[in-house]
DNA sequence: AATCAAAACTGACAAAAGTCATCTTTTTGT
DNA sequence: ACAAAAAGATGACTTTTGTCAGTTTTGATT
């Protein structure tokens, strides 16, 4: 499959007010809208792989990249979806490390590469937009440490529950009173996202369903009963 | 317990050249120094709780600190040990959130708490020490996701191995073809690091003495075969 | 429309790990 | 030095979850 450049100017990206870019100075998009370069990538396609060096840093146009690290045994784990507005790469290229994890397109994507002599540049010269990327790479830390207490004492049906709900916040498209997850993941894929085995979340969704706390619309699930999941979740008592 | 200060100079410290404050330059460093205030605590003293605001910056100069959060049934899990030279609340502080975790300490310290004024300026008015934090917090990021991947698929015996190993690595002290860890932690403070039940990790354990993996020596363990160890973590095929 | 491959699903079973109860050893405070 | 408390250890049992083997459904391709 060859890559397929096209071109939108940072200034008129739709997603820029999502962004990290979002309040840079007129000047500073230009530099980074001068040395960007952007691809559309179908699904499945690579952006990066763990063990390579950055060159630079992935800003997300459109549709969903799935960031993972492959375990001895070939599973996967599911660490963040990119979704559009979203840095991509951007630890491995502050901390000068190699990537330690592979990203993949889950839905087809456009995503723009700036090189990193131009990303650095405009951190350099603009400690209001360093001190914004410090305060978003501080708060993603603590999400992950959130994620760590999850994994070691909530047990596999806590943590489906948590990351539905989860997954609703951040690609929920709200209906009347329910919320479907806009996010064609595959069975495998959430039980790389929860940490557990394929089997496992297939019999747990369906419990779910059963429960009426969910459904099934072609490959998305529709969140109907937000606050039984949570109570599945062991996030509210009562 | 009353609070018991102290004073070493920060350009005296024998910590600095560990620190993220090497480097800086004299009169930044006097900055920081004359704004510190510096306090011994006792074993089992907490530094910081969870939920509350960050007013500074801890920095270690001696003993060691657990920092962990609680789950609901008030199970721990520790997210990390500081040591001497480390940063403490230093996440929390720059993404300008709440603690998310408590901080306790495991072995009688000595920790300086810099406010967050002088440690802002500092920070701002030098972008090569900014340049290091993110670094240093991207490095840590990195680390953190390692171990969501390893908490996801790995079994506990193979947690608990690459525990023992990361603790070896940090805390070790090398002896003739052996390393004691120089940490005084209890069972359960072992199983809230590896994310398991106490009973479970005492098992374990003796499980790896009888195999002749390690040793108890007081409170400590000392690693006799890290190789074997490495095995066991599933880190090394052969 | 037929064919193939991948994904989704189901059941049976085994292994891993948690829980609870109890006992022993060590540590701590008076 | 002693009592009380905390930590460490062990056994029995249950629950959770993973694995494997097989079937059904879906989707893509020719």
């Amino acid at each position: 499959m060859a890559k397929v450049e096209f071109n939108i100017a940072c200034s008129l990206c739709e997603h820029l007010k999502d962004s990290l870019f979002n309040g840079l100075s007129p000047e500073d998009l230009s530099r980074i809208n001068n040395h960007k370069t952007c691809v559309q990538y179908k699904k499945g396609q690579n952006i990066f792989y763990e063990g390579t060096r950055p060159t630079g840093l992935y800003c997300m146009n459109a549709g969903k990249v799935k960031v993972f690290k492959n375990n001895v045994q070939g599973k996967e784990f599911i660490i963040y979806i990119a979704k559009p507005g979203d840095f991509l790469g951007y630890r491995a290229l502050l901390s000068e490390e190699f990537y330690q994890a592979t990203a993949t397109v889950l839905e087809d994507a456009k995503i723009c590469f700036i090189p990193k002599e131009n990303f650095f540049e405009v951190l350099q010269k603009n400690p209001t937009f360093m001190k914004r990327v410090v305060k978003a790479v501080c708060h993603e830390m603590g999400v992950m440490e959130e994620k760590l207490a999850e994994l070691a004492h909530k047990s596999v049906r806590e943590r489906l529950a948590a990351n539905l709900l989860m997954l609703k916040e951040t690609y929920g498209m709200e209906g009347e009173g329910s919320s479907l997850i806009d996010l064609a993941l595959s069975r495998e894929d959430l039980a790389s996202i929860v940490g557990t085995a394929t089997e496992t979340v297939i019999r747990l969704l369906s419990d779910f369903k059963s429960d009426g706390l969910i459904a099934f619309e072609g490959k998305k699930i529709r969140v109907l009963d937000a606050r039984k999941l949570a109570k599945q979740a062991d996030l509210i008592v009562a």
